[in-house]
RNA sequence: GGGCAAGUGGUGGAAUGGCAUACACGCAGGACUUAAAAUCCUGUGGCUGCAAGGCCGUGAGGGUUCGACUCCCUCCUUGCCCACCA
């Protein structure tokens, strides 16, 4: 029977369905096992798996089946992320139901998974649209409610006039909605959110137990999180006195703070500009600013902007009176809203100053340029020199001075050493239809109330008329607005608004651990046994968000008592993305290779190889079709091998008989366990098959002889580990082999994964290289034992070498036993 | 502007500071075949040479070392992330 397409497919498709019916990789918690849970980040189900989903599954698919055989209690779930806009949007496209939409695209999505032959237990499987899960969105929703950690809040955020809609700042494009092009405007709006930053320093501290995470992604998340230590200085305003904080990392300067600058939106601009001269114009610039969207405000691109309020503030390290102007470089959101500007050390303010031309003084000196002036000044200098014009704190080093400073203040009662966080809260409300419901009620009387634990979920209702026409569908449905008050059973309205999705996603691997509870959000028992996640994959485009949020869920659950660990993720695998023609695979560009077309023609194995051999696994890949069919090859060469040379034999291996072809191909087959099983480790998948690829070469070089019995038995012992050392890989076809050679396990992942023995690996000559200055000269096979007194025996009189050294004395023999020699001449 | 990766044959990619280019793709030649496909064998960094061989060669330049793709410094290029962040 030869390995061909039919064939292939015939195997592949049987396999898949012994495993799914003996139900091979259902899991249980068994103490007597060591456990692991590998997990990869669970799809949006949007219609087939793409090749990306090919590749991060594979990977990850290879490390459970690994671990497998390695005697592990591996859970290796698999669910859906399915709630989200694509659904709402093909509603609207489609006129069809968000959730038959979902459901189709789900079960097309299983469909592909089973068809790569993953190893899941499908038992667990979960989609986040489903009301026994968003039921316990709710739930988790209400204890943040209790904590204070889920609140309501009036904020600006970008909004649509004409969809009536909140916009993400990625929605804006070039300040329009990205639906119908209407100009975003800012609007304060009541919304919810997430107290993330209560964890700020939890999240940032505990990055230092992620040691198996890639560091750009620790660094990423130290970034988003942006701790910057600094101080809070008071300004005043003169004449009223009122107090104006500002925040700085660069306290050293404040000699040189020649103006103050207030964020458009800052609660004092309105008393300050009260009855100023050019009130009128000030008001203008205001609404001009705010008028703009947060996108185009943020770009840095355009020219900073900004007015004399016509008032003065007096800074208080001496006492001097400098005007406090407005301007749009100044964000309301960080900081206090308000700066101090240096411009001689700040390039920023700089070009403010110069535009606007405002004082300048110098307070650190250039060690390169010791008399510089301000009107020399072609750009701030932000170096690091001695203080100069700062009274007492003259001659000191700036970067002393920060701290000096910030303990002067603090002592005199002018500001406060602090600490100032890039973490905002985290915005959950949406006003959409397909995500969960917020289980709120408001009521005239009692005002917020949770919905009661035994009510939930509060589920979605069916049959809403989605159009697209903006704000929360919900609120149209009057059979869900209006309800009794938990509380105080008078009328009242729920609230309409979902939540972000990425709440869904937040805690999805706990409930895989026990996903069927109907009791809790998760079984502890079952989370305590199979948390926490020992191998996360996933792509590095969730570096931040969904990481971060899964990792404040986790630290919310420890304070609940739910969990005892601080962090979900103990390994995190990014898996790079997949390219067709130099450019990522992707709808819009048209570039995409369908894998079932893959899979027609060559099957999922080939599939599966290729892509792990192409490139290591955190790489970019770029897709090449000829490489499956290399893929392809290289199984039937391993098929063909056995089909036609396997034969059952009763004799054992007896090392004795062995002559040196036999030993070699011992030694070799011994070196590829060692060598796969290192690399699969550490997840070095490509050079774990080349490794498989050259002890193939071996054995179709080796002098095999179907008489000889020695011969047959070191052959079907190489055969068969090279099936179980590919089966990770390549699963179906190395299960049909391992059946077809008379194994009596019910599958190849219950085999116990192959064992190297030390003393194989060893040889009797190795080849040492010679170098002279360190230039290759010359070869010699020699024992391994050789002392280094003989080696430079041999090496100095061999006349290749010697007619590179001639008469030139040897200065130095550098040996590496058994490897290298180095004569310096 | 800040941070993090990465730069090696025609291509994807290998190399604990020790033989650069493993393995594979592609290409060329050969065997088998009436022929093709498939399969198998051989070759395949550049320059030079009839050959043996020699010289050069891992983005550029410097350094450390007996020895550098690998470590250090400077620069260039590309990719990703963050950013009017005070």
């Amino acid at each position: 029977m030869p390995y061909t397409t039919k064939e292939i497919q015939k195997i592949e498709e049987k396999w898949q369905k012994i495993w799914d019916k003996k139900k091979i990789f259902k899991v249980d918690v068994n103490d007597k096992k060591p456990k692991y849970y590998c997990l990869e980040m669970f799809p949006y189900p949007s219609g087939k798996i793409h090749m990306g989903h090919v590749r991060n599954y594979t990977i990850t698919d290879v490390i459970a089946r690994f671990k497998m055989m390695q005697g592990f209690n591996v859970l290796h779930p698999m669910g859906y992320d399915a709630f989200g806009q694509p659904a709402e949007n093909a509603a609207i496209k489609r006129k069809i139901d968000p959730a038959e939409w979902t459901y189709d695209c789900i079960d097309q999505m299983r469909k592909g998974l089973k068809r790569m032959g993953f190893s899941y237990d499908w038992d667990r499987e979960l989609a986040t649209c489903d009301k026994d899960y968003y039921k316990w969105n709710q739930w988790i929703f209400i204890k943040m409610f209790e904590r204070g950690l889920a609140y309501k809040k009036t904020s600006s955020v970008n909004w649509c006039p004409s969809c009536e809609t909140t916009l993400a700042n990625e929605e804006v494009l070039a300040g329009g909605c990205w639906r119908c092009q209407t100009p975003v405007v800012q609007k304060d709006l009541d919304q919810w959110y997430l107290k993330i930053t209560e964890y700020s320093e939890r999240l940032l501290e505990d990055l230092k137990q992620l040691s198996f995470w890639p560091s750009r992604v620790i660094a990423m998340q130290e970034n988003w999180i942006g701790k910057s230590m600094g101080a809070e200085i008071y300004f005043r305003v003169k004449d009223t006195d009122d107090p104006i904080p500002v925040f700085t990392t660069r306290a050293d300067t404040i000699f040189g703070a020649t103006y103050v600058v207030l964020a458009p939106e800052h609660p004092l601009v309105d008393k300050l500009i009260k009855g100023v001269k050019h009130e009128e114009a000030i008001r203008q610039f205001i609404q001009k600013i705010s008028n703009q969207s947060k996108s185009v405000r943020i770009s840095g691109e355009q020219k900073k902007e900004g007015v004399f309020t016509g008032r003065y503030a007096i800074n208080p390290a001496n006492n001097k009176e400098i005007p406090i102007w407005i301007a749009d470089y100044v964000l309301m959101e960080y900081g206090t809203g308000a700066i101090m500007a240096v411009p001689t050390h700040d390039q920023r303010d700089f070009l403010f100053a110069k535009e606007h031309a405002l004082p300048m003084e110098i307070v650190i000196e250039d060690p390169q340029n010791l008399d510089r002036k301000v009107s020399d000044m072609k750009e701030a200098f932000e170096g690091e020199g001695v203080l100069i014009n700062s009274a007492q704190f003259n001659g000191i080093k700036n970067i002393d001075a920060i701290e000096k400073i910030g303990a002067w203040f603090q002592e005199n009662g002018n500001g406060k050493m602090t600490v100032h966080w890039r973490l905002r809260d985290w915005l959950i409300s949406r006003q959409r239809y397909w995500g969960t419901p917020i289980p709120m009620i408001y009521c005239e009387t009692c005002g917020i109330v949770p919905v009661p634990e035994k009510n939930l979920p509060v589920e979605l209702p069916p049959d809403i008329d989605i159009t697209g026409e903006g704000g929360s569908p919900l609120r149209k449905c009057a059979d869900f607005v209006n309800v009794k008050c938990p509380s105080c059973g008078k009328k009242a309205t729920r609230e309409t608004d979902t939540m972000a999705t990425f709440f869904d996603s937040s805690w999805y691997y706990l409930r895989y651990c026990s996903s069927k509870n109907k009791k809790e959000v998760f079984d502890k028992k079952e989370a305590g046994y199979w948390m926490p996640v020992d191998q996360y994959v996933g792509g590095i485009e969730h570096a931040i968000l969904h990481l971060l949020y899964s990792r404040f869920f986790t630290k919310f659950f420890k304070d609940l008592g739910f969990v005892t660990f601080d962090e979900p993720f103990v390994r995190l695998l990014t898996q790079g993305m997949v390219l067709k023609d130099g450019e990522v695979m992707s709808k819009s560009r048209g570039n995409t290779v369908d894998p079932d077309e893959v899979i027609k023609n060559y099957g999922a194995d080939a599939l599966r190889l290729c892509i792990l051999f192409a490139a290591p696994p955190e790489d970019q890949l770029e897709w090449n079709d000829g490489a499956v069919d290399g893929a392809w090859k290289f199984l039937n060469r391993i098929w063909n091998l056995i089909e036609k040379q396997y034969k059952v034999v009763n004799e054992n291996i007896a090392f004795q008989e062995f002559d040196e072809d036999d030993k070699n191909l011992q030694r070799e087959c011994h070196s590829a366990i060692k060598k796969i099983t290192e690399d699969i480790s550490s997840y070095k998948f490509n050079t774990a098959i080349s490794s498989l690829m050259i002890l193939i070469n071996s054995v179709d070089k080796y002098k095999f002889d179907k008489n000889n019995v020695v011969k047959q038995s070191l052959f079907n012992f190489t055969m068969r580990a090279v099936i179980l050392l590919l089966s990770p890989f390549t699963p179906h076809i190395c299960e049909e082999l391992w059946h077809k050679i008379g194994s009596k396990e019910e599958t190849i992942v219950k085999a116990a994964w192959p064992t190297y023995n030390e003393v194989y690996l060893k040889k009797d000559m190795a080849e040492v290289v010679v170098q002279v200055n360190g230039k290759l000269r010359g070869k010699f096979s020699v024992a391994v034992d050789i002392s280094e007194e003989e080696i430079k025996k041999i090496a100095l009189s061999d006349e290749g070498i010697q007619k590179w050294i001639l008469d030139k004395p040897v200065k130095k023999f550098i040996y590496l036993p058994g490897k290298l020699v180095n004569i310096v001449v």
